[in-house]
DNA sequence: TAGATTGTTAATCGATTAACAATC
DNA sequence: TAGATTGTTAATCGATTAACAATC
């Protein structure tokens, strides 16, 4: 009853989103698993398993392994994949036509494309997609009905904030900068993350 | 002398390569800022932006603030922007294609894109670019003469592993993964990391 | 029971922040 | 000199790993 509400950790994040794709994979639900073999499956060690199954508030029992569907059902719900999430993408030049299309040929997710933005009306008309379009200046008033809570903002980098003002008033929880502009939030509680070819590059580069 | 060669880590090297692009971007090289005003441009406090320069192995003067063309200068050699790396991308369906264009129109990179990889030898046909097509068969001959040390894949998750391989024997030093599968580098000393929108955006949405 | 395995505390590691001495 | 500012140590915070008790 302490740590169900606690903020969960970005990479505990990200470990357990990956460890729910993995378990989706296995064809019987029944199997039991070891934290052991879910560390290798995932690439991490079984105490870090454990204790993130520990972290989002699931109880396995202890002798027994852990159940497939169980916690999988378990991270689903401590993550919120069960409810539905809705998403636009902001800027469908190639780089934000192509995530439109990745996006939407990507199966089993909880995650639903519903609309695309772009400044230019001819632009929107040449787009082949079942995807509904809008002009620009409607992000506001689209965003709030149809109650898109995530962005993806894929605009020249001399628009990107107006546009992500935009999307806040709206009322997103979550924004996805594809921009190489570094933006902010206005806004209490709106996360924004960068998502960057060319910095993700530059990363590996400096890495290595 | 001695933290010359450490390895740097990987928020050092995000914070670090986004300073270097925001001190590009001052008109007057000879300005000279302080900690506080780079932590606010980059949103960061002053003492890691201390910190961060020491790490890197650069010294301003005590009371004198930093030299924006000096500091951006020692950014670009510890994190060697000044030599230049060659990159390829594997995979050019939508999302691949997408990213080869978006790449090839980004300026002001010390990144290059050499060469673009896929199986389907009538898609290499198709696409209009000034970058070199090669069908995948050839990745680990052109990847070695051509001495590219990145790689964007951004093929199905089936063969991803496979190509992951084909690249290492050719020689890179980093990949970024785009696609959904989880591969390793047999090779040692191959760095890898993973670059996916849904993975993203699952993120965002367990946060918001 | 004995072996296997989870739950959980303690120890370690690493990164960030606070504080302040050095010095322009 | 006095105020500002960097360099650097110490303190804090958080995440990972090690260890082991609990228990199937």
């Amino acid at each position: 009853m302490e740590h169900l509400n606690k903020k969960l950790s970005v990479p505990l994040i990200e470990r357990m989103g990956y460890l729910y794709s993995v378990l989706g994979q296995f064809r019987d639900g029944d199997t039991r698993v070891t934290s052991t073999e879910l560390g290798r499956l995932t690439g991490n060690s079984a105490t870090t398993i454990r204790k993130d199954i520990h972290g989002i508030g699931y109880n396995g029992s202890i002798g027994t392994r852990y159940s497939v569907t169980d916690l999988r059902t378990a991270i689903g719900k401590r993550l919120s994949f069960t409810e539905e999430k809705r998403a636009c993408i902001v800027g469908l030049g190639t780089l934000g036509s192509a995530l439109l299309t990745h996006f939407s040929t990507t199966p089993e997710t909880e995650l639903r494309l519903v609309a695309g933005f772009d400044s230019k009306v001819n632009r929107l008309e040449t787009i082949q997609t079942s995807i509904e379009l809008f002009p620009a200046y409607r992000i506001e008033e689209v965003v709030a009905t149809k109650r898109i809570s995530l962005a993806v903002i894929a605009v020249p980098p001399a628009v990107a904030q107006g546009v992500v003002d935009r999307c806040c008033n709206g009322g997103v929880a979550g924004i996805l900068n594809c921009s190489t502009a570094q933006v902010t939030a206005q806004r209490e509680g709106v996360t924004i993350r960068s998502f960057d070819l060319i910095s993700e590059l530059r990363i590996l580069s400096a890495r290595a």
